[in-house]
DNA sequence: CTCAGTCATATGGTATATCATGTATCATTA
DNA sequence: TAATGATACATGATATACCATATGACTGAG
């Protein structure tokens, strides 16, 4: 049996403040201050304070010196790093779900890749992230490997927060359907180096795209 | 000037457990309660259980469905997992050090590696396991990719704790140090590819010979 | 003897009070 | 006026009190 296990406020808040930061509600470089948030959420300090330095272990959030907490800065370096490491693990997860992937779960992305048009025609960008994020979990979902897809989402939500931005690149999102529709012909030939290389990309391709939109401050010191 | 910032109860917590973890002290199914835990440091639970939280959230520790924090066993299957994203991860770290390292710091691990085979006769697990870790990491420090490096960390502390028991088998040591002495050759060289392999062979090699020593029980739930 | 139910205790979660430290403002002085 | 020091306030850290739930032992019915 499946043992259900309650949700505590922490986890509410965590999930709340990700969801928040996903979509670019606060601006890098805003701090978060325990009792207002606390405040806001009509809850106690405590369970935000540890939703916060989960969020900072993650870093979605970056602790300065001063103890403050803040919405980290993308410097360039910084989202060249994540590039390169995505490149390497989502090409990897990639190739290995070419190896295991069922027709059935080939057809659900052949669907998503499908949808993905419509949703830039009606210029909907929560509908563009949300399906892009849907095809490319859906592929890492099939390389069996949970560890690595953690590790997977843990870098998309460090990303993450930029990545709406990527719509406002015009030339950007049409080239991305063609790459994903790249990735599912060597998904269905099982071609695992081919769809690590398409997958890795796809992945540049976006960053190219989205490389002048960060923010071109200083990145925030981290601890 | 550098900025310095104080050390939290939470912080010193933590790296006392993260200490003790990694030295094996707690067997693997071990329960760890917080008001027993702070008692023993002679603090308040509030600090301990946010320590417990963030190691939790690095899977040093894992949170069952009751809430209660254990310490998680190693499956055959997880093992090989985190040994498959090692040798990426660390394989790549290694090229790009091959591309940028120095002559002092290619010096420093010569050393390292001199003082292995002595460590070795006096059966000193600890200087052993403390040395083998000091070059790795001497070398991944030079990839001056600092997400990739805190990756790493990371997943050296979820093998970490059975690490030790390398030294249980007497094959073992040896041949690691010979493959250690073949990728400093090849950093020398500079020969990124080269290097990357080596290293994943080193990953491999010590798999291979750990493997046995695992506890073959179930891995505890994650929540 | 076995099982179910109940109660006591252990333990995690949350709120709150208090402390320590950082930050900003303002007044005083050179 | 500019620098410096003091004071008040903001805010993070910690301790503690309290609540909810899980666990385990005990008791009684079958």
């Amino acid at each position: 049996m499946l043992k259900l296990s309650h949700e505590t406020l922490t986890d509410r808040a965590y999930a709340a403040l990700k969801r928040a930061l996903t979509a670019g509600d606060f601006a890098p470089g805003h701090a978060l201050v325990i009792r207002t948030v606390a405040e806001a959420y009509g809850i106690s300090p405590t369970p935000i304070r540890e939703a916060l330095q989960r969020l900072v272990a993650e870093r979605m959030l970056v602790l300065q010196a001063n103890r403050s907490i803040v919405v980290p800065f993308l410097s360039a370096r910084r989202f060249e790093e994540l590039t390169r490491i995505r490149c390497a693990l989502e090409g990897m997860a990639a190739g290995r779900a070419a190896q295991r992937i069922s027709l059935r779960q080939l057809r659900e992305l052949r669907d998503i890749t499908g949808d993905i048009p419509d949703a830039m025609e009606r210029q909907d960008v929560n509908a563009y992230v949300h399906l892009n994020r849907a095809f490319h979990f859906g592929i890492y979902e099939c390389a069996d490997s949970p560890i690595l897809l953690s590790m997977i989402e843990d870098l998309w939500c460090q990303v993450g927060p930029f990545f709406t931005r990527l719509f406002d690149d015009a030339a950007y999102v049409p080239r991305a359907n063609d790459l994903h529709r790249v990735i599912l012909e060597r998904l269905a030939a099982q071609d695992a180096d081919g769809v690590a290389e398409a997958v890795a990309l796809d992945i540049d391709t976006a960053a190219i795209c989205l490389a002048p939109h960060l923010e071109n401050r200083a990145e925030v010191d981290a601890l």
